[in-house]
DNA sequence: GATATTTGTTTCCTTTAGGAAACTTTATAG
DNA sequence: CTATAAAGTTTCCTAAAGGAAACAAATATC
């Protein structure tokens, strides 16, 4: 497992779309949207929560920070999650991007067993990582151990034929349209069983 | 806009992978982690955060429970982001799954202009939304408006050739084995150029 | 292996959070 | 317009958080 790093391209070039929208925000104000959007009174808020009615009053005024126990009544009481509270208006909405990769112009990124053609280089932050591959493995002694790492994977096969191996099921042959779609941090590998090397289509996400 | 429902797999099915890993965590445990995680000791870490060192010792311990104040201070004195604080171990992880579509068997989606083929249906709750469709548009005239919705959208031309409409360019023909990257916040949209119906493959994710 | 130094814990004290109830403001009747 | 109820704020108290310093434990230095 220490030549992974070489082996497959999800791991070297991250999707990280990490969670950014992270705040200095005003927790007061925040909380009182919440409450507000949920329809509820401060005495109702106090119910659910457990909390005073008083101490609710004087977070949203900014008047207390609360503790975190506080804040886990709070959210435990109301069904928010807590990235909700923090994460708050989140409309940092990228859009507007694009990026075309022409057939066979991806960025070239050759490993032991596999051919990849890296797609949309041109696009960081991007939730999915896309990429074909041409499959040079043959079987599975190509391989030292299990590919397996964070996200989940959709694969296609564009030309060809391949074995694709998994850590929990038996061997199943994909040909040409056929698609899997698994998670990633279960084991998995695969080999060609057509005349030439099989391509297909690979899209990671974490 | 109305009928979009219907237009578009991905408005309708949805990917939901919604931040569920929320925690009923130790949260000195995982502060603890994090701090080790960056080779800081007490006195370091309360030069970055502002904290004193018994704080410190004390949230870890889970002798207190800090308020929103010092969690402010810790997160960025730290650089951690508070959903990450949360979150925690969030070895939630779904792992084993796997889904097998053959080709041609996909769950059949017909809309005026597209006929989308559904991929890897039979899991929920996946960060993918994979579907192969053929366009049958074969103008910008045949929408009534701009196709637009959250997330971010891969698609590879596999047969025929499609012009990409986009909100915000020029509209590109892509032939086979292009692909294309783009938010789905911008309008969007395809029409057929080629004298079948062409064949992309889409994957979104949001 | 004893001494110095650093890291982590505990104590003690001050400040602040949280709850109950009094108070103020806003909405609802009559 | 005045009485009544409901929603929100402030006050007052006690329970808990946060800091400084004393203490204990673990490392390093000679």
């Amino acid at each position: 497992m220490t030549d992974q790093q070489d082996v497959y391209p999800s791991m070297t070039i991250s999707t990280d779309q990490s969670s950014e929208n992270i705040a200095p925000i005003k927790l007061g104000d925040r909380l009182k949207e919440i409450r507000r959007g949920l329809g509820l009174t401060l005495e109702e808020a106090s119910q659910k929560t457990g909390l005073a009615r008083s101490t609710l009053s004087k977070i949203e005024n900014e008047q207390i920070s609360p503790t975190f126990q506080a804040m886990q009544k709070l959210t435990n009481g109301l069904d928010i999650n807590i990235p909700q509270l923090f994460a708050a208006p989140k409309k940092v909405n990228t859009t507007g991007r694009r990026d075309i990769t022409r057939n066979e112009l991806g960025k070239a990124h050759p490993t032991s067993t596999y051919e990849h053609e890296l797609l949309a280089t041109q696009l960081s932050n991007k939730k999915m990582m896309p990429f074909k591959s041409l499959v040079r493995a043959r079987s599975f002694d190509d391989y030292s151990d299990w590919i397996r790492h964070d996200g989940e994977e959709f694969l296609l096969v564009l030309k060809g034929e391949i074995t694709f191996f998994s850590e929990y099921y038996e061997p199943v042959i994909l040909h040409e349209g056929d698609s899997v779609y698994y998670d990633a941090n279960m084991g998995h590998m695969l080999a060609s069983v057509s005349e030439d090397d099989a391509q297909i289509l690979w899209v990671t996400a974490s």
